[in-house]
DNA sequence: ATTGAAAATGTAAGCGCTTACACTAAGGGA
DNA sequence: TCCCTTAGTGTAAGCGCTTACATTTTCAAT
C-alpha cells in the first residue's frame, strides 16, 4: 500500500538536489557541482546526473542557492531615468552581458536626485546586489565608504575619469565637448550659448560645460560673454532655455547642448521663434540618440558607444565579484557627428 | 587577552539577527516578528528590539529571508522593449508602487518576440519572482500552464479584456482604435490606410487594426481597400511603410498608425515626400507619448493613463502574491487627443 | 603487483531566517 | 479560588543549497 500510494502521490513542491541526487544515484555535493563546476565530475557520472535534472525538471532554488554561496548573482544598476534613450540601449547590452555570465539585473532609478540614488545603492546592498552599476562619479564620500565597507563592488559608466574612487568604464565627456567646441568655432561662429544639464551631482553634464569653456578660452573667446543656461534634461526646457538664451540683445549663433533631449528641444525652440536652423542659428547636441538622425535638419552630435560601453560595463563588474579583481577602468572612444544643424557663422564679420 | 581580544576584534561579517536578539536581551523569534509583525510585540519589548536593530546597523540578510519565508519580495515584468517610452513611464510607476509594499521590481525585456518572452519568463520564475507582470495576452498556452503549475501569479497589462487566462488591467485597445477611426470619418476621410505594428503575438497590435476596421465596416467602408501594412514598431519602418502606402495609385488620404513611433516615422516620410501634415495627409499616433506633442504638427492619437495603469497592476499584483487572490481586473479609460496632424479631407468630393 | 598522488565522490556542517509549537503569565468567569 | 483563555515570548526545526574536509577510486610509476 505504501509503495503505491508514494508511487501515485502527486508532486507536492518542486524538486530538490537531494531528489535529484537520488534519482542519479549520488550525493547532494555532486550534483551541485556538476551544475556549477562540471569540469569537476567526470562525464558518466554527469550524463547520468543531466539526465536525472532533464526528467525532474530540476531548477535550483533561488532562496538557497543565495544563502548557501553568499551572493545572489545579481548585479544592481541605478540609472538616472529610464526615459532617456541612452540609458535603456546601454543597460540592455548590459544586461545581455550579464545573462551571458549567469547574473540577473536589478535596476532601479534615481530620477537625477542624489538623496534618492543613495536610498537606492543601500536598498539593492541590503538586498545583496554582488556589484553595482553607478552613472558617473560625482556623489558624497560616506556613501562610497559605505559601499566599501560592505565590500560590494561598484562600478562607474557614462563617465571616465583614471583616478576616481571606484573604477570607471566610459569615454571623456570634457574632451569630447571640447573637440565638438572646435568644431563648431571652425565653422566661424564667436558667440556660442550652452545649454546644460543639471550639475550638481552630475559629472558628464559638468565635464561637458568645462569642456565647452575650456575650448572658448583655448581659443581667445571669453567663456563667461553668454552665460550657460542650466535645466533638467527634457525637451520642453531645451525650447524655453532655448527662447532665454536668444532673447539677449546679442544672441548667440550657435547653441550647444548638454544633450541632444535638450538639443532638440533648442530645435523646437527655434522653429517656433521663426529661426532656420542652421542659416539662422546652429544648435549641437550629445549622445546621438536616434531622434537626432530624424529631426529636421538632423543633429550634430558627439556619438557615445552605449552598447559597447555597457558591455564592458558588465564583463569588467562581474571580474570585480568573481575573481576580486579591484576592476580595470577603460576609456572608450566617442566621435563627432557633423550634420545639417551646424552650418558657417550667419555673420562671421560682425564680431569677433 | 582573550577578553580584550574580542573586544577589539571587528566586525567580521553583517550582525544578524541573533546578535540583534542577544543585545536586545530577547530571542531571535522576537526579532523577527518586530520586523515582519510589529503588533504582535508589546510596545516595550519592540522598543528595546528596534534599538538594537539602531545600534547595531541590522539588515536583514535577502538569502535567508527569501528561503525561510519561501518568497523572494520580487516581482518581475517582462516588456516588449525598454526604448519605448510609454513602458518606461508605465513600469517607472509599477516600480514605486511595488517599492511601497515592500517589493523590488526585476525588469527584462523580450524585444517582442514570444519565444524570448517565454524563457524570460522561466527566468524569472527560477529566479524566485513572487509575481509577474506581463504586457498584454497572446502566448502559448503551455507557459500559461507552467505558471499555473507553478503557482506563481501573473497580470496582463496594456490590454484589458475580460476573460483572460489570467487577469488585466489594461484598457481595451479595439474600442479606442474604433472610435479614434470614427473621429477620421468624421473628418471626411474616406481613404484611409493603416500602419499596423507586428501582430503575431501582440493583442495590442491586433486588436488596434480590428477595431480600425470594425469602425470602416460600420461606416460602410471597405476594409480592405487599402491592405495595411504591418512592420515593426521603429521610425524608420513607418517613414518606410507611409512611403509605400502613398505609392498607390489612389493613395489615402489619412494613414493611422499603430502607435506615435509608426506615426513620427509617418510623419517624416510625409516630409521627405513633400506632402504637408495634415493639408495633403492627415496622420494619426496611439499612445501620447511625449514626442506626439512635440512634433510639428503635434499628432492626434490616443492618451493612455500609462502611470496610473503601472500603479493598479502593482497593487493588483501584490494582493495576489499576498492575499492569494485570484486578481481583479481592472479597464482605465483612454482619451482622444485631436491635435494638428487630423485635418479635414483634402478631396471630400473624389471619393466614397 | 604495489604504492602514492591525484582525481572523483561522499559526508555533513552550516548559511540566517521564519514559524509551528511550546511555554509562561495575566486576566475573567464560574 | 481555580480553571481556562489569550497574549506575549521562547525553542528549535527546518528551508535547499554550497563547500570544507573525509573518503574512495583511478592510474601512472615503480
Amino acid at each position: 500500500m505504501k509503495e503505491i500510494n508514494s508511487r501515485m502521490e502527486p508532486r507536492k513542491s518542486a524538486p530538490t538536489l537531494e531528489d535529484v541526487a537520488k534519482t542519479a544515484g549520488v550525493s547532494t555535493a555532486t550534483v551541485s557541482r556538476c551544475l556549477n563546476d562540471p569540469d569537476r565530475v567526470v562525464e558518466a557520472t554527469r550524463n547520468r546526473v543531466m539526465s536525472a535534472v532533464q526528467a525532474l525538471q530540476y531548477t535550483p532554488n533561488f532562496g538557497a542557492r543565495v544563502m548557501a554561496a553568499k551572493r545572489t548573482f545579481t548585479i544592481g544598476a541605478i540609472i538616472p531615468t529610464m526615459d532617456n534613450a541612452i540609458f535603456a540601449r546601454g543597460l540592455q547590452a548590459f544586461q545581455e552581458a550579464l545573462h551571458a555570465r549567469g547574473y540577473t539585473l536589478l535596476v532601479s532609478s534615481s530620477a537625477y536626485r542624489p538623496e534618492v540614488e543613495e536610498e537606492q545603492i543601500r536598498a539593492l546592498v541590503a538586498r545583496g546586489a554582488d556589484g553595482l552599476l553607478l552613472i558617473g562619479h560625482d556623489r558624497d564620500v560616506p556613501i562610497y565608504e559605505y559601499l566599501a565597507q560592505r565590500k560590494v563592488p561598484a562600478l562607474a559608466a557614462w563617465s571616465y575619469i583614471p583616478d576616481g574612487r571606484i573604477p570607471s568604464i566610459g569615454f571623456d565627456n570634457r574632451t569630447a565637448m571640447y573637440a565638438l567646441t572646435q568644431e563648431v568655432i571652425d565653422h566661424g561662429h564667436r558667440r556660442i550659448g550652452m545649454i546644460s544639464g543639471v550639475i550638481q551631482g552630475n559629472d558628464r553634464a559638468r565635464f561637458r560645460l568645462e569642456g565647452m569653456q575650456d575650448a572658448l578660452v583655448a581659443n581667445g573667446l571669453d567663456a563667461a560673454m553668454i552665460p550657460p543656461i542650466e535645466t533638467p534634461y527634457e525637451i520642453e526646457n531645451g525650447a524655453a532655455a532655448f527662447a532665454k538664451l536668444m532673447a539677449g540683445a546679442e544672441p548667440p549663433t550657435a547653441v550647444m547642448c548638454g544633450n541632444d533631449v535638450l538639443a532638440v528641444g533648442a530645435m523646437i525652440g527655434a522653429r517656433r521663434l521663426g529661426l532656420r536652423v542652421p542659416q539662422d542659428v546652429s544648435i549641437t547636441g550629445f549622445d546621438d540618440i536616434e531622434l537626432a538622425r530624424i529631426v529636421s535638419p538632423a543633429l550634430t552630435t558627439v556619438h557615445v558607444p552605449h552598447r559597447e560601453m555597457g558591455r564592458k560595463a558588465a564583463d569588467a563588474l562581474v571580474d570585480m565579484v568573481e575573481k576580486k579583481t579591484s576592476g580595470q577602468s577603460a576609456k572608450l572612444g566617442t566621435t563627432i557627428m557633423t550634420r545639417g544643424s551646424l552650418g558657417p557663422c550667419p555673420r562671421p564679420d560682425g564680431q569677433g
